[in-house]
RNA sequence: GGGCUUGUAAUCUAGUCUGGAUAGGGUGCCCGGCUUCGGACUGGGAUGUCGCAGGUUCGAAUCCUGCCAGGCCCA
C-alpha cells in the first residue's frame, strides 16, 4: 500500500531538491487545470531563481534525474512544469482497501496524534425561536464536528444558552400580561417567540412596558420567586423547541451551559489580573485591560465604574470553565462575524492572564433578506423551522412526480432527506466568510449545485450496481479503464484525501462540497459516454470498481457535511 | 474618526493565505441528446476593464499603496 497525495510527490522530489524543504516544495506543487491528464505539477519559477537557470532546463534535468517510482506512470516535462501521472491502479485499490478510512489514509497508516476539541455552537438566544442564520451555524458547528471526528480527534460539542437578560424578560412580560397562563399550543420555541413579538408590537405604543420589563429583569436578579418560575417555564419551552430542530440536523451536545450560571462568573479572574498587576484601574474606578501595546487593540472595559460586569467577563469564565471540563487542546467558537472583535479582545485578554490555549473563532457572514436586516423583534427573519419545512414540501411534489405510486411514509422519508441535504449543501458549498441574501425562490433548489445533485449521482451508482451480476474486485484488467472519462474520473478520487486534510487545517468546510461537485460532475460526464453494464464483462468489472470507488468517496464526504444518502430517489 | 471584511459575466460563486499553464463552476439565455445502466442528468454556444488607479515582478484576480462602493465592529 502506497500512499498518493501531494506529501507523496514532494517526498520523490525532495530526494533531488536540495536548496528547497520538504514542506516548501509540497507548498508549491499544484494541480494542473482540468484538461491536463496529469495528476500533479511542480512549477520550477522558484528554483530557476536559486539556481539562477532557466526554469525549462532546471525541469528537463529533473525528469532525467528522477528514477521510476512505483505509483508513478509517467513523469513529464512540460516547459517550467514538471508534471506527475499517477497510476490508476494504486489509486482505486486504497479505496477498495481502506473503504470509508480512504479520507484519512494518512492518519489511519500513520497513527497521528489525537487532539481533544471543544465546538461550542449555536449559542440562541431562548426569547425566539431559531432563524435561518442559527441554520447556517448549525450546519457548520455540526459538520466541523463531523469532520475533526472523521480525522480521529476527540470532539466535544457545546452549547451556550443565552437565557437571561431584558431580551427573555420582554417576552415574559408579554406572555405575563396577554398570555392567560396558556400552554404551548404550536412548537413551544415559536411559542415563546411570539410573545417576543407581541411585546415589541405593544411597547411601540406603549412606553411603559420597557420601564416594566426592567423592573422584571431586576425581580429577577433579585430572586423572586414568581418571576423565576415564570423564566424557568418559558426557558424551558423555547430549549424543548430548539431540541427538536436540532434533532433534524443530527446534532446532540456534550454540554449545555446557561448564561444565568455564568453572568455572574468571571468577577475574581478580573480583580485576580488587577492585583498581578495585568489590569488597570480608571480614575472612576473602572478596571481596563490595555490592549494596545501587545495586541494593537483598543482597551477594553471589563468591570464599569458601578463595579457591574459586562458580557466578556463571563466568556473568559467559560473558557477557564471548558478547559476543566474537557481538558481541552483546541477551543473553536462558532459565532457570526458581528462577533470577531469581541473574540479578538477575549483571546487578548486570555492570554494577557496566562491563559495560553489554542482559541479559535470560527466566523461567518449573516444572512440577509432582499428587504435588509432580519429583525427578530419585528417578526422579520427567515425562520429556521418554516424554511425547512418549505424545503420538504418542495422536495416532496418531485419524489410524488417521480413516484405517484410509493407508500405515502416513503414519499415523506425521502423528501425529508433531500431537502435537509438541499439546505445543508446550500448553506456549506460557499466560503463562511461572505454573508448573502436569502432569496426563498431562487436559493434552494434540485437543480446543478445542489445536495441532491449529488445524492442523484449516488442513488445512480447504486441503481447500476444493484443491476449487475458481476462481483466487484480488484482483480480487473487495468489496461481496460482508459477512456478519457475514466482517467479523469480516478484524477478526483486521488485528490480527496488531501481536500479534506486541508479543510481540516483552514477551517474550510466548503471545500468538500466544491470537491464533491466537481466529483460527480465527472461521474456524470463519464456516465453519458460509458456504458458500465455490457457485453464485454471484463469491461464491465473494471468500469464496476471504479464506480463503487466513487460512491465510496460520495458517502464519505456527504458523512461529513452531515447529509443521508437515499438508494432510490 | 479608528479597525476588520467583501467587490470576479444578467445573476450566484470557486480560485486570493503560498503570484505561474487557457480565470473554473452553477442559475438564467440559445442550440442539441432518452426503444442503451435513473433526464433531479448531459453535449455545445453567447455573455468577463477579476471595483478603479498606480506600483513590485520575467509573470498579478492573487502581493504593496491610494481611492471608490457595500457589510460589520469600536468610539
Amino acid at each position: 500500500m502506497e500512499i498518493i497525495d501531494k506529501k507523496s510527490i514532494a517526498k520523490i522530489l525532495e530526494e533531488y531538491i536540495s536548496d528547497l524543504s520538504l514542506k516548501q516544495i509540497e507548498s508549491l506543487i499544484e494541480t494542473p487545470p482540468p484538461d491536463f491528464e496529469y495528476n500533479y505539477a511542480f512549477p520550477c519559477f522558484k528554483l530557476s531563481k536559486i539556481l539562477k537557470k532557466s526554469p525549462d532546463l532546471i525541469t528537463q534535468e529533473l525528469k532525467e534525474k528522477i528514477k521510476p517510482i512505483e505509483f508513478i506512470e509517467s513523469i513529464n516535462a512540460e516547459g517550467p512544469y514538471l508534471n506527475f501521472t499517477i497510476k490508476q491502479r494504486p489509486v482505486l485499490e486504497n479505496i477498495f482497501e481502506f473503504k470509508y478510512d480512504y479520507g484519512r489514509i494518512r492518519e489511519i497508516s500513520e497513527k497521528m496524534d489525537k487532539l481533544r476539541i471543544v465546538v461550542e455552537y449555536p449559542s440562541p438566544n431562548t426569547n425566539k425561536p431559531l432563524h435561518f442564520g442559527h441554520v447556517r451555524n448549525m450546519v457548520i458547528g455540526k459538520s466541523l464536528s463531523n469532520l475533526l471526528e472523521y480525522k480521529q480527534h476527540d470532539v466535544f460539542q457545546v452549547n451556550l444558552n443565552n437565557d437571561r437578560g431584558i431580551h427573555i424578560c420582554k417576552s415574559m412580560l408579554a406572555y405575563k400580561k396577554w398570555g392567560h397562563d396558556k400552554e404551548p399550543n404550536k412548537k413551544s420555541d415559536h411559542f415563546v417567540g411570539d410573545y417576543y413579538v407581541l411585546y415589541n408590537e405593544k411597547s411601540k405604543k406603549d412606553s411603559n412596558l420597557d420601564k416594566e420589563a426592567q423592573d422584571l429583569l431586576r425581580s429577577w436578579e433579585m430572586g423572586d420567586q414568581e418571576v423565576i418560575d415564570l423564566w424557568k417555564k418559558m426557558n424551558k419551552w423555547a430549549i424543548e423547541g430548539f431540541k427538536t430542530t436540532y434533532n433534524k440536523f443530527g446534532i446532540k451536545f456534550d454540554k449545555e451551559y446557561y448564561e444565568s450560571e455564568l453572568y455572574l462568573k468571571g468577577k475574581e479572574k478580573i480583580l485576580n489580573g488587577l492585583e498581578k498587576g495585568l489590569f488597570e484601574k480608571t480614575k472612576d474606578g473602572a478596571i481596563i485591560a490595555k490592549l494596545k501595546e501587545k495586541y494593537n487593540l483598543d482597551d477594553k472595559i471589563l468591570i464599569r465604574s458601578d463595579g457591574t460586569s459586562i458580557y466578556i467577563t463571563q466568556d473568559i469564565y467559560l473558557a477557564y470553565k471548558k478547559k476543566e471540563d474537557f481538558n481541552y487542546d483546541r477551543s473553536i467558537y462558532i459565532v457570526g462575524d458581528p462577533q470577531i472583535q469581541h473574540f479578538k479582545w477575549l483571546f487578548a485578554i486570555l492570554d494577557l492572564l496566562g491563559f495560553k490555549e489554542d482559541n479559535y473563532h470560527l466566523s461567518y457572514g449573516m444572512i440577509s433578506l432582499p428587504s435588509g436586516k432580519m429583525k427578530s423583534r419585528e417578526g422579520t427573519v427567515v425562520d429556521a423551522d418554516d424554511v425547512i419545512e418549505e424545503v420538504e414540501n418542495l422536495a416532496l411534489i418531485e419524489v410524488n412526480k417521480r413516484y405517484p405510486e410509493l407508500e405515502n411514509d416513503e414519499k415523506k422519508r425521502r423528501a425529508e432527506i433531500i431537502g435537509l441535504a438541499s439546505v445543508i449543501f446550500y448553506l456549506l458549498k460557499y466560503n463562511p466568510i461572505k454573508g448573502f441574501v436569502f432569496k426563498p425562490d431562487e436559493s434552494i433548489s434540485f437543480e446543478g449545485e445542489t445536495g441532491p445533485y449529488i445524492q442523484y449521482c449516488y442513488a445512480r451508482i447504486v441503481s447500476i450496481i444493484s443491476k449487475s451480476r458481476e462481483k466487484i474486485t480488484t482483480d480487473i484488467n487495468w489496461d481496460l479503464l482508459s477512456h478519457e472519462k475514466e482517467k479523469f474520473l480516478i484524477k478526483q478520487l486521488v485528490y480527496f484525501p488531501e481536500i479534506i486534510d486541508t479543510a481540516e487545517n483552514t477551517y474550510s468546510i466548503h471545500l468538500i462540497p466544491q470537491y464533491l461537485l466537481s466529483l460527480c460532475q465527472a461521474f456524470n460526464s463519464f456516465y453519458t459516454s460509458c456504458q458500465v453494464i455490457s457485453n464485454n464483462k471484463e469491461l464491465e468489472k473494471a468500469r464496476l470498481l471504479l464506480i463503487y470507488c466513487v460512491q465510496i468517496v460520495i458517502k464519505t464526504g456527504l458523512d461529513i457535511l452531515g447529509i443521508k444518502t437515499l438508494d432510490k430517489m
